[in-house]
RNA sequence: GUGAGCGUAGCUCAGCUGGUAGAGCUCCGGACUGUGGAUCCGGCGGUCGUGGGUUCGAGUCCCAUCGCUCACCCCA
């Protein structure tokens, strides 16, 4: 065992017990995606560093020291994506999608950041996301948060807290940002360590300090919100206005920053209080800058992004039952040569019979004991007994395996199969057997 | 990057003040020549994370190192 090689740090694996429930996940989320109709785009893992240095900010915490970064051999500089949106709008440009048209996409995959791994933060996590380009008015943001919140129920996700905020425009970030820092620097004394660190990297997050010592300070500082032009308060105020139609619950969080530079305007985040320190499930917001700052033209943007392990972590309390919808229907059972032979054709006649059957077949013999032993820990609602007796008669033995009030039977293989149908289409009549 | 807690069988863990490693679960087999999930019996499975030190003797004490977990920071 301490001469094996284990994985990464902060990489995990999603062994089979687990993989049902990330494959209902992923799935309802798809049903969602499509059900608004948004479509989805596939880009590389890896992109050339200074794509994620010129969009998510070269002062982040995230292109400073979390990003994997190599070398190609050519020399060129590449990293592994952190996050997604930047390479989804080079996609875009880089393709021609952003000439006149909207689209509304969403992707899903592995992000990298190197960072110390802890509950609900890992160095490869994945994350479905979700960008819509051309369309600039507070409806896309109110429809982007009708969508989450139709998610949440279609996994039966419950008490998510929705935060949202504004972060007005480049300009008035602009402003407030150097009235922000020149105030702090002036009650510089009345800073904690980490707070005058933040004064250089992120001085946005130094209100959101959790020191009581600094409450007072910080209560006078200067707040982005007076520094909001007309434009931007009207945008706020629709997005509001259209959640309030909507009936949506939410609370306005003025403190609510995002980490990446690219964002403005509309902010948002789903929060729990259920997952330790790593509360967050969903954020987005707007960044209508960023398709220019990377080279295109103008257009207004929004997205957000959901963490599929966190998502995963919540819904824990339902393995067992995913895992049981994606159980084998039957598994068949064959002891002796002849039947042994016989088994591997029986069973591609029986899915060829009936589509969409989850059939195991056993392989590497063992007794009728050990066969159904296996079957059961299948999962299967049937087993399917193949003997000698069975193989001389065309016949098969089916057994109910979670049924205790269903005797076995031998029928025909007409039968088998009208049975299995029945299985398949959820109509499973057990006592028709 | 900083701090704290923890590393004993595949999994969950016991092992008191140092005396030469155990249980439950899982797995395999038997009781039951073609019948699983219950019960009983048996079997497989361990360089006690790694390296060094103290000692007649270290799973136990000391040092280092690696790993895991949680928190800070940051963020999905």
């Amino acid at each position: 065992m301490s001469g094996l090689i284990q994985s990464v740090r902060g990489m995990n694996d999603v062994l089979p017990e687990e993989t049902p429930l990330w494959q209902a996940v992923e799935g309802t989320l798809r049903g969602v995606l499509e059900a608004y109709g948004y479509r989805e785009i596939r880009t590389p893992v890896v992109e050339r560093t200074e794509l994620f240095a010129r969009s998510i900010g070269v002062v982040t915490d995230i292109v400073e020291k979390e990003m994997y970064t190599f070398t190609d051999r050519n020399g060129d500089s590449l990293s592994l994506r952190p996050e997604g949106t930047a390479g989804c709008v080079r996609a875009c440009l880089e393709h021609g999608l952003l000439r006149g048209q909207s689209h509304r996409l969403w992707y899903a995959g592995p992000m990298f950041r190197h960072e110390r791994p802890q509950k609900g933060r890992y160095r490869q996590f994945h994350q479905v996301g979700v960008e819509v380009f051309g369309i600039p008015g507070p409806d896309v943001d109110a429809e982007l948060i009708l969508m989450c919140a139709r998610m949440w129920r279609e996994l039966g996700l419950e008490g998510l807290r929705l935060e949202i905020n504004t972060l007005g425009d480049a300009e008035a970030r602009r402003r407030h940002r150097a009235d922000l820092v020149a105030y702090l620097r002036a009650h510089e004394d009345a800073l904690d360590a980490d707070s005058r660190r933040r004064l250089e990297t992120n001085p946005l997050r130094i209100l959101d300090s959790k020191n009581p010592d600094m409450a007072a300070v910080l209560a006078g500082a200067p707040r982005l919100i007076d520094y909001l032009d007309g434009e931007a308060r009207a945008h706020f105020e629709g997005f509001r206005a259209l959640l309030d139609e909507a009936g949506v619950a939410y609370e306005v969080n003025p403190r609510l920053v995002r980490g990446l530079d690219y964002y403005n305007r509309t902010v948002f985040e789903w929060v729990t209080d259920r997952l330790g320190a790593q509360g967050t499930v969903c954020a987005g917001g707007r960044y209508d800058g960023l398709v220019e700052q990377l080279g295109g033209r103008p257009t207004p943007a929004v997205g957000f992004a959901v963490g599929l392990e966190r998502v995963v972590a919540l819904l824990e309390g339902r393995r067992e039952a995913a895992a049981a919808e994606r159980a084998p229907h039957a598994y068949l059972v064959a002891v002796g040569e002849g039947p042994e032979r016989a088994a591997l054709g029986l069973a591609e006649a029986l899915r060829d019979a009936v589509p969409g059957l989850r059939l195991a077949a056993n392989c590497g013999g063992g007794s009728f004991k050990a066969q159904l032993k296996r079957a059961d820990r299948s999962g299967a609602r049937v087993a399917l007994l193949l003997g000698e007796e069975e193989l001389a008669g065309g016949r098969l033995t089916v057994k109910w395996l979670r049924e205790p009030d269903h005797a076995q039977r031998t029928v025909t293989r007409e039968e088998a199969v009208a049975l299995l149908r029945a299985l398949v289409a959820g109509r499973g009549s057990p006592g028709a057997a």
